[in-house]
DNA sequence: TCAAAAGTGTTAGAGGTACACCCATGG
DNA sequence: CCATGGGTGTACCTCTAACACTTTTGA
């Protein structure tokens, strides 16, 4: 079996959101170098036992403690010149966590894990910069044709948040009306009897989303569209 | 640089069109262990110093003698039993080509390449079969949002041809003129002066996609939508 | 009673879908 | 003149997009 060394790493994307209006995503502080001390995204050399998407939430759990709530896999990056130390390919992930999984419990090998807003991003290592700018054409994509951002909303959530969780991913005001319309034409959301009532103004009922309706409709050839 | 004997290949899934109806992959025949004498997709390892691209071109050249129109990358799979020989991740990609460039001259490592009907495929070695089945998925999605569908057809065209395409790999019956005035209406088609007559009946007009309007109107925010 | 956020319908226009006949050519 | 495939227009209906006031609560 002939080769040239090529190594193969995974690298995740984690999305969060803040309310009302800012898309996180979660870094590490490099401890080594090459890059030390800049930010990068989480990740690292996967074992060979293991499949690659155990890879990424291991490496995930042991760099920042968190638990992604959705994964798919994003792109392959694998240009000879990625990483000055050998040619290293790193099949990202793309994940999405939500709000109460927030919080960071970093272990073993990154000095700091921390939240940063997608539009305040720091210098980040390698090709990492290029990684989540795909990451957050995927989203912005993704959640027009597939009920994702209900992975970015705790699972008890009210019309308005997730009105403002859309008008942050897609970056355009939307019309509450239609927008309510829409979303409930497609029955996938169940409401509950209960409201919750923080800050001033009226309460807000809270809705469900029903993953397991989704999933049956989806075979059906049910689709979902903005 | 701790890591397992993790080895790493590209893998092409390569589309033709064959008029009317039928949709084609290349394949090429094992001859070597494991899975000799296996259909299997082309591909192999890439070398350390060429990009993935370049890997699966080269491959492609040197395994069945063609050269894509299209390409992109579709997926890469990992899963720690896929080769039976070692660890071995394969980024897969997905790749068109014009009929013209169907000919075949298969030179250093298939004893053979061959293009399959994509319903009557043999039996695949590997994971090849979920890799292509992915590519399918792909290539149906896709001819829907992007333009992509002209990559299987000759530079010069007629909408017939074009029609009996998106027919086969929709799976289902087009209106003829509700999909003349939407493609049309896109603006993005060239009409030449020139008919094809073959075979009986009325000489069809021939047009050419422009290929350099589409992506400037890309840049403006255009979007080609069935 | 005021401020703040939630909730609710209607209408005009665009776009999608369904549908059938004439045209140009070769044999 | 017949067979074969190419080319064309209209009407209905659905879905989208625009738009503003009332309700509920806490202070």
């Amino acid at each position: 079996m002939k080769q040239g060394h090529i190594f193969l790493t995974v690298d995740a994307v984690v999305f969060g959101y803040e309310a009302p209006d800012n898309l996180l995503i979660l870094l590490i502080k490099r401890g080594v170098d090459p890059y030390k001390d800049f930010w990068a995204l989480p990740g690292g050399f996967v074992k060979e036992e293991e499949s690659l998407e155990e890879g990424v939430e291991r490496e995930l759990q042991e760099e920042t403690g968190v638990q992604v709530d959705y994964l798919e896999q994003l792109y392959s990056f694998g240009a000879p010149d990625r990483d000055p130390r050998a040619r290293i390919v790193s099949v990202s992930y793309f994940g999405l966590i939500k709000p109460k999984g927030l919080e960071l419990k970093p272990s073993t090998d990154a000095a700091e894990a921390q939240w940063f807003r997608v539009n305040k991003l720091p210098e980040l290592a390698f090709d990492h910069k290029l990684i989540i700018d795909k990451a957050i054409s995927r989203l912005r994509a993704k959640i027009t044709y597939e009920p994702i951002g209900f992975e970015l909303l705790n699972e008890k959530f009210s019309f308005s948040e997730l009105e403002n969780l859309y008008t942050t991913l897609l970056g355009r005001p939307i019309d509450r009306r239609n927008f309510r319309k829409k979303i409930l034409s497609f029955g996938l959301l169940e409401q509950l009897d209960e409201q919750r009532k923080e800050g001033p103004g009226r309460p807000a009922s809270l809705f469900k989303f029903q993953m397991s309706k989704y999933k049956s409709y989806q075979k059906n050839g049910l689709y979902f569209e903005l």
